[in-house]
DNA sequence: TTCAGCTTGTGAACGAATTCACAAGCCGAA
DNA sequence: TTCGGCTTGTGAATTCGTTCACAAGCTGAA
């Protein structure tokens, strides 16, 4: 097994991420190896699951030992793509927008956010922390000339899927959607969606269960 | 089958959530039946896997004609627990708390943010919109004053597990967490994550395997 | 009333993900 | 060197979720 033969289930790759958050925190307390069934605790999930997970990045644990967080910790950024840094782009400077802008773990892991679009007329030309905020018609042209390799959608629902069909156009291979709309787009464009309703509703249902 | 006897799978309960949100589009246009085909297509899915999902609420559907646009947005409502509002509290009146606590949707569903906390002695007493900021001093007080049935947590990574350790102690079922840590709790508090970080960069995952 | 055309609800088949269980291997102590 | 205590990596077993396929049932037309 390696990460080139294989596809790695998304489930796993979600996990994968967590894992290095871990191997972070292990890192900045100085410990050296780390056992499966310590990664475990950690993220709420078993040891067997753990090491099924870290088999299909390959062998780089000791058995008697654990793994070396150092070496684990480069495994897991090599998989995850984060050796480098994406350009990213957002879509909508709302509220929700630019809290993104200025949420620092997304720089730290390497997403470099160098563009922010807006429809809104009154707020092109005006600048979110340290990026001039561009109209939409500039879309196609900005997403070359930044090289943009991702884009955030956090526009109002109506108009998601339209400004998404021409980021598509443009040639760009992953959406990240905030909008509380499913999004239509080919199979070869990678989507996630973060969706706060569905989340907030089916702890609504935990919570309506609850008290029967 | 129906919503008492039988727990409904947890992938289920976030489409059923999807379904809904296509349900009041259908209304809003007018349209009074729909097929499991139609909601297929809108979400992305199979109209098997409606039917399924369906079939976990009990028996609507009209064969030949499909569901009641009105009807089963009723039944989704009530199974999910939107058929009232739900007291919110916001931990953290940072740049993502903020955008919460003025996202349109949540109150639409039931939502109601009634309370904010931070820990920051500058912002306690300071208003964000019409919510006056608590300090965390009187987290237990206000939850039980305020009769708070949710709690969402938007603090930092490194103070979230001590304030939810005192949400939980405070006899809360169900939080929201949007903090990039994994948080502990009993089993009997339902948990749902947003993660930010884990989505992106199980993008940057697909974009790394794209060009190889 | 009968028939054609749809669409549901669901057991059964299938597939994916998780858990189990254990052989293989490493380390440090004696 | 040998042994005991750990821990990995992985087939096999199990559980969970999705898809298939079709009988049952509704509607409207003739």
């Amino acid at each position: 097994m390696n990460e080139f033969t294989s596809r790695i289930p998304d489930a796993t790759v979600r996990r994968l991420s967590l894992y290095l958050r871990f191997l972070e925190d292990f890192e900045r307390l100085g410990v050296t190896s780390v056992a499966s069934v310590a990664l475990a605790e950690r993220g709420g999930t078993t040891a067997a699951q753990v090491r099924k997970d870290l088999s299909h990045l390959g062998s780089y644990g000791k058995r008697g030992l654990g793994y070396s967080v150092d070496e684990l910790t480069g495994v897991l950024r090599g998989v995850l793509g984060l050796d480098c840094t994406w350009r990213v782009a957002l879509l909508g400077a709302g509220r929700i927008g630019t809290a993104l802008v200025e949420y620092e773990p997304f720089r730290r892991r390497g997403f470099h956010i160098t563009t922010v679009i807006d429809n809104d007329p009154c707020k092109v030309g005006t600048r979110l922390g340290k990026i001039r905020i561009r109209g939409q018609d500039e879309l196609e042209d900005v997403l070359r000339e930044d090289r943009i390799d991702l884009v955030i959608v956090a526009v109002p629902a109506p108009v998601a899927q339209g400004m998404v069909d021409r980021v598509v156009a443009a040639g760009i291979k992953a959406v990240l959607n905030y909008a509380p709309v499913q999004l239509r787009l080919p199979a070869d464009v990678a989507l996630r969606n973060v969706s706060m309703l569905v989340e907030l509703e089916s702890l609504s249902y935990a919570l309506a269960r609850h008290r029967q």
